[in-house]
Parts: structure tokens; sequence; C-alpha cells
DNA sequence: GATTAATATGTTATCGATAACTCTAAATTA
DNA sequence: TAATTTAGAGTTATCGATAACATATTAATC
């Protein structure tokens, strides 16, 4: 590899010289500039970043950790980020935690090995507490995106989950639906915990008892348990005749489930659910879903995160919390009964 | 920042002794070892990856570049390629280069710069030429994904372009249609080319002719032009009775255009394509896909990688090139005749 | 008990860059 | 002309780790 001591040496001038070429510090004569850049193109010098930033205790590498890289909400998301982190010529590492708490912990200790300057994270739940402390310990400035852990402050990019659920169930209701059930995330996990909340509320509003059995809670994850979702379906007599699905993932995976004993949605049964099916929200409208501004997730959470580093130690204005809205988008998965 | 001193420190031995409890190499009693170990607790050390990249002269991160996040494709894939990596106990950094050849650009530079130990690669077209040149002269072992590139040799996984192609255009022969028409992604792309050819021979084969007016060439891209796909779809008189979609992306974009025209599908025209929607390819088993293992795309494609860099300037065992098979998922989206 | 071997630990140089300081020669000022 | 600036470089120490070599114990052998 080709170092800056190379360049110095066949241009004829000291490794300081070149450094403040690169750099274009310091006071430089337009000969030797040119002739250590001349040098620099005929070797194909690339500055070493590790060696960089080991001197100047700042990578310019930040660090996005998702839950669910096949999740289109995530993937945008994850667009946000980048584009933001880019505009402020940082570089973004992704890494997707598949809501487990045990690759979330290697992604934190790789954060804190490579010295990251800063982290965006959706954290797999509560229990990603510990995880987080590491952080705040180490001084990683972090910002949370879509999930609160509570004992935890920071800043924090929140979707209004209670609101989206009241809202989608107020649409059903109005739509004639009494029995409606809930097909949700782990309760460790706020956003899941908020949906259920604006769940059960939204429910009370309208006269209608809370039913536990109407509601499963199982994982928004990747892979989230079908047999779990069949059983529930079995146990529920009569079926309902609309569903809440908490998530993206949790509508397709019992949409699955309804098919497979030949229920059609709408005609047999109403769907509703958070976030779009696909990046491509309007492939196929379809679904009547809350849409949340995934891109605004990252974006916005990027940016608290690159004030949160550029005023490091200076003034802590204290933590920010912004809660974009939930946008009911009607669709055809409603049935008018 | 805690660092090797403080621990030697404070456990009242040399920093090499440290750096021996840390990597378990060299011979250390066992009772330094407990102590070292009890003193690095507690103060919380995490060994800085930056120092120890530059004097191991490797950084244990590889780079993945896709050309699309939000495409289930390749976010598959790059699930494909994270497992690979893990196994293996190397961290993987994932770009996102929309397409673009500057994106890549600058991905390629951050790539040198960091000093990663090898790439796994989407290229964004022939035009990227120059930037794999760029990684060979710094001896950054990468492999080909998805795309190959004329003028340079590489280890590489691809689908059966060609193959997929043929399947796709015989199945609606099969089903009695023979205007058949193609909206694909732009010639500088391996696999455009490659199933355009594959069109070509089909219809051939089936004696159809081939009209370049059927065949429109846009970009595969996560914003490709609306506006192009309209004025072509207004210059088709008669309309096909069937389009084949070079990847999913184009399929949305095509049925979005085709919907707005109030034109159903299977109904009133039919439509194949490339690679599945979502990743949860059941959720909506609607299109009639040429199916490719995305997954493994990522998976095989980092075990190569991987190969070439653990026999680095070993034996060179030549270039080798995985050909994926394509497999041909019937479902609703075409019309028989 | 002296010599050798093995075990445990310390020293120094190094990776590739930059900060902080120093030096030299030319330019400016008194 | 001598004194002082200043432009344009060079030197040295440092970031945090590890390799290679050196040294001090302790244990084993004759």
């Amino acid at each position: 590899m080709v170092t800056i001591y190379d360049i110095a040496e066949k241009a004829g001038v000291s490794a300081m010289t070149v450094s403040r070429v690169i750099n274009n510090t310091g006071r430089i004569s337009e000969k030797t500039r040119t002739k250590v850049k001349r040098v620099m193109d005929e070797l194909g010098y690339v500055p070493n970043q590790m060696a960089r930033s080991l001197v100047l205790q700042e990578t310019r590498l930040l660090f996005l950790m998702i839950t669910d890289i096949t999740n289109p909400f995530y993937t945008t998301l994850a667009r946000g980020a980048e584009d933001a982190a880019k505009k402020h010529g940082y570089r973004l590492l992704f890494g997707n935690t598949d809501e487990d708490l045990e690759k979330e912990n290697d992604y934190i200790d790789a954060v804190l090995k490579t010295r990251a300057d800063g982290v965006l994270i959706a954290p797999a739940g509560d229990a990603s507490l510990p995880h987080l402390e590491m952080l705040r310990r180490h001084r990683v400035p972090f910002v949370l995106l879509d999930r609160e852990v509570p004992g935890m402050d920071s800043d924090v990019v929140l979707g209004d989950s209670k609101e989206g659920a009241r809202q989608l169930v107020k649409q059903l209701v109005g739509c004639g639906h009494r029995r409606i059930a809930l097909i949700n995330g782990s309760r460790t996990i706020s956003s899941a915990r908020e949906r259920l909340e604006g769940y059960r509320e939204a429910l009370k509003l309208n006269d209608l008892a809370y039913d536990e059995a109407l509601v499963l809670e199982t994982s928004f994850g990747p892979r989230s348990d079908l047999t779990g979702i069949e059983a529930w379906l079995d146990s529920l007599r009569p079926l309902p005749t609309a569903f809440v699905a908490g998530n993206n993932v949790l509508a397709v995976e019992l949409m699955r489930s309804l098919r497979s004993r030949g229920l059609r949605v709408p005609e047999d049964v109403s769907l509703v659910c958070f976030d779009e099916l696909v990046s491509y929200a309007e492939m196929d409208p379809f679904l009547t879903v809350i849409s949340q501004q995934a891109y605004q997730f990252g974006y916005l959470g990027m940016q608290m995160l690159l004030d949160r580093i550029q005023s490091r130690d200076g003034q802590v204005p204290g933590w920010r919390k912004i809660v974009l809205p939930a946008e009911l988008i009607v669709r055809r998965s409603v049935r008018q009964l």
C-alpha cells in the first residue's frame, strides 16, 4: 500500500508536507503542491482512514441498526438516514439485528470497537437497555428510532402509535365492525405497547368490550411464528370480522394464514395494519394502513444525531423527542358491514 | 477512552501483557490473567479496532454494495451476505448506490480509505469498470453479484437471466400470447442484456417476429421514469396482450401505469417478471415470476470472497463463476387466451 | 550447586497519519 | 544595514495497538 512516506520520498519532501497538501492546511508553495499532487496521482495514493482516525480521534463513521432489513419500513428509513449522513460527509454503516438481542449486542460491540462517532438505533426492545447504557458509558451519541426504551433518556424519533391504532379501530368501527382482533408485536417493544393501548382506548370509546382472547402477542420480527397464528385463529370462535395488525410483517403473515383457510380479504374478513407492505406503496393499493413517514424517521433521526455529535461536549439542550404523525390511508381491505 | 495502557497501569503490568491477555497469545500466568481481566471489566475496556487494524494490516471489515436498498431482491441478498460474513467473524458494511455511478464512486473511495478486506458488489453497470479497476489496482479482493462487467475478470455470482427470459416468454406463448412486450433495464447492465437476448431467442424459437417498438429500455433503478413508461404505452397500438418486466421494480411501475389507464392484470393484460415483488413472496401469490435465489447470491458470493481473502497471495485457482438457476413460478397474472 | 531450559513478563520499534513545535531563507521594516 | 516578520518547509511526539526481541524468574537437569 502506498503511504504518505512513499509520496514524500518520491516528491523529495517531508511526510508532513504531503499531509498538508492532502488536507489543504498550512502554507505550501504552488510548486510543491503540484509536484506532490502529481506524485500522488502517479502512485494512486489513497489516505489510510484508520491512521487518520487514530490521531484525529474521530472516524466520521456512523452506525444504523435496524431490526429487519427485509422490512420496507426500515429500508426506507435507512435511505433517509443515508441521505442525511451523506449530506454532512459522514459514512454510514448498516447493521441488521433481526429483532435479536444477541445480534444487537454483537453490533454494539462492533460499534464500540470501531469507535463510530454515533449510532442510530431501532432497539430490539426494552431489554436493549444495557446495550444503550453501554453506548452512554462510552460516550457514543445515539438516537433511538421507532421505539423508546424505558429507563433511558435520549433523543428519539417516534411514530404516533397510539393515535394510529385509534384511527385504525375507528375506521373499522365506522364500517360496522364490532368484533375486532389485534395481532401485535411483543409487549417488550414500546411501539407494540402503544398500539395495544390505542386499540383498547378506541374500543372503550366505542363502547366495545376489550377481550383478551382477541389479542395475539407475537413478534414483529422477520420470521414470526406461523403456528402461533394458526392456533390463535383456531381459537377464535366466532371469527372476528376484522383484524388490526401491529405492523406490515404481521399483516402479511396473517393474510397468508387467512388465505390458507380459504378466507378472503375483504370479502370474508377485513384487515388493516401499520406501515406499507412494500416501498412502492402504490403498487398494491389494497390494504388500509397507517402509513408512517419511514424516510423521515431516518432523515430526522440522523440530523438529530449529527447535531449531538457536532455540539459534543457543548451545551446539551436536553433530550429531544420527535413524534411523527400517523396518516390513515383508506383503501380496499375493509368491508362495509 | 480507556486504553490498554490504562489497564496496564492499574493492573501493575506492561501494555504487552494486557495485549496478550486480550488476544490469548503467548504465556500468561493465571494470576496476572485474572487480575488484568478484572481491571478490564472494571474500566469497561473495549479494544480500539483502528489501532489494531493499523498494525495488523487487516480490518476484518467487508463491504457490500447494492444498487437499491428498497428492492427486496437486494435486501434478501444482503441478509445472505451478512449471515455468511458473520459466520466467519467478519463485519459487513452496506452501501446503497441507487444505480448511480457517482454514488458508487464515493463508496469505492470509502472502501479504499477504510482499507476494507474485501468487497461484494452489484455494479451499477458496465461503466463501473474503472471502479473495479481501482479495487484491483489496490489489491482489494472483490466478487461481482448479479451483474458482470465486460473487460473485468473476477469471481461472480449470476442468475441465469437468458434462460429465465426464455421461460417467461415460453410461458406466455403457451397461454396463447403472441404480441409480447418487454420493459427492461438499461443495456449497460449485463443482466438486462441477457434478458433481452433470452426474450429475442424465445420469440424466434416460437416463430414470432422481434419488434423493437415492443421493447422499452429504461432503468432498473429505484426511481425509474414514469413518463417514459406512459409514453411507451401510448405508442403501443394495439396494446400487447402480455408484458415481460426485466425486474420487480419495473413490474410494479408498469402495473401502476396500467392501472392508471384502467387496465387490469390479468383480465386485460398479462404480466410476468423477474424477481419476487416482496421478500414475503407468499404474501401476494399473484405475479408469475422468475424467482431468483436472492439469499444464495449473497451467501455464496460472500463465501467466494472469503475464500479469496483467506488464500490471499496463495494459489489463485482462476476466477469462479456461479450461475444460479432461474425458477419459474406460475401464478395468476397470465390470462389464457 | 552450576547449567540449562522453560515460563512469564518487559522494551522498543512500528503501523500511517497529524499536531505542535522548530528551523531556514527570503521579504519587510526600522 | 540590522532587526524583525513571514512563508515554506522539516522534526519529533503521538494516537492505541502488536511483533519481535530482550530479560528476569523459576524449574528441571546433570
